[in-house]
RNA sequence: CGGAAGUUAAUUGUGC
């Protein structure tokens, strides 16, 4: 059994969930932890309808759920909005004499949150047995997420007062709510908290500095900030290209592209939409013509509704109507 | 303590 689960485990991370799931079904004997395994090979790849129904077979078969295999199922479940279920599996927890510890918990607090209930969110938060750093992250997270940023900023300062260490996933979490609220005050605090926190510097954080900082309006900090990233990737650009696109600064734009592009980096999805959106701001009809052109003979960038938009935007504007409704009707996708 | 587990950075446009 315990070769058994650890093929499952082996398959599912290497991505191939039927290799998994045949040799899951080829084992003589299944215990939870291989139940676990399969199931949290099917949410991790995305898969939360087979890992549901996965479940269901568990529970049909009398086997008794454990922590993992609830984490697991309640994740599938936030996943796909599927409340009702997820409502059921926490009732079932409850009922099972489960201690809501602190992955039960700050996966229930998660669930509740992308579900769009925050106040259970938070119920259950207050209720927890025990909460650790990934607790207090799934909590801050979920004001985030619905762009409630100063209950974000209250709870990590709660946070600090209880001396419960911060780690980069809070830190991710907390700038961005600065950024939200335009709080730049805060978000130095926060900067300084994070130098020092003593870990090391850490492109996702610093990324997240500099989106802070341009959504704060001081792009002079963000592009310092930016400039110390121990590496620059796609991410970290993208941050400092939206920033002076929100701002109007479109040759700062351009000169970003440039500079992005001699580092070898090739510009996103992404990167196209906050340029492209930069020359509607802007007004820029020919800049879009040629950056819409370079986007489509790279043939590295999945067009989408947002580029088309954009160019029908700035072409509208013009008052270049004809153009503009050709690309509206050369979409690839269902124009809204 | 031979096997499974929770939170994770940049995202467009129209009108009030």
């Amino acid at each position: 059994v315990v070769v058994g689960s650890t093929i499952v485990d082996m398959y599912s991370k290497c991505g191939d969930l039927k290799l998994a799931r045949e040799a899951f079904d080829k084992m003589p004997d299944h215990d939870i932890v291989s139940w676990g395994a399969m199931i949290s090979g099917y949410v991790e790849h995305g898969d939360y309808h087979s890992a549901l129904e996965l479940f269901a077979k568990l529970l049909h078969e009398n086997v008794r759920p454990n922590k993992v295999v609830f984490a697991c199922v309640l994740k599938a479940c936030a996943s796909i909005g599927s409340i009702g279920q997820a409502r059921w599996i926490h009732n079932y927890i409850m009922r099972s004499d489960t201690e809501l510890d602190k992955m039960v918990g700050s996966t229930l607090v998660d669930m509740y949150a992308r579900c769009g209930f925050l106040n259970e969110a938070s119920k259950v938060f207050a209720l927890m047995s025990e909460r650790d750093v990934v607790s207090w992250n799934a909590i801050i997270g979920g004001y985030i997420q619905h762009g409630n940023g100063s209950n974000a900023l209250m709870l990590y300062f709660n946070m600090q007062r209880g001396h419960l260490k911060p780690d980069r996933v809070t830190f991710l979490g907390v700038l961005k709510a600065c950024g939200i609220l335009g709080a730049s005050w805060q978000g130095k605090v926060i900067h300084d908290h994070i130098l020092r926190h003593g870990s090391d510097p850490d492109v996702s954080v610093g990324s997240a500095l500099v989106d802070m900082y341009a959504k704060c309006g001081n792009l002079q900090e963000a592009h310092t900030v930016f400039n110390k990233l121990p590496d620059q990737n796609v991410v970290s650009w993208g941050a400092l290209i939206s920033g002076y696109a929100q701002l109007g600064y479109h040759n700062m734009v351009g000169q970003c592209l440039e500079n992005m592009t001699q580092q070898g980096l090739s510009p996103n999805a992404i990167i196209y939409i906050n340029i492209l959106a930069s020359c509607s701001h802007a007004g820029h009809v020919k800049d879009s013509r040629k950056y819409f052109k370079s986007m489509v003979i790279s043939h590295s960038v999945t067009l989408s509704p947002e580029h088309f938009n954009c160019m029908i935007d700035v072409l509208g504007r013009a008052g270049c109507l004809y153009e503009a409704v050709k690309f509206l009707r050369s979409m690839p996708m269902q124009a809204d």
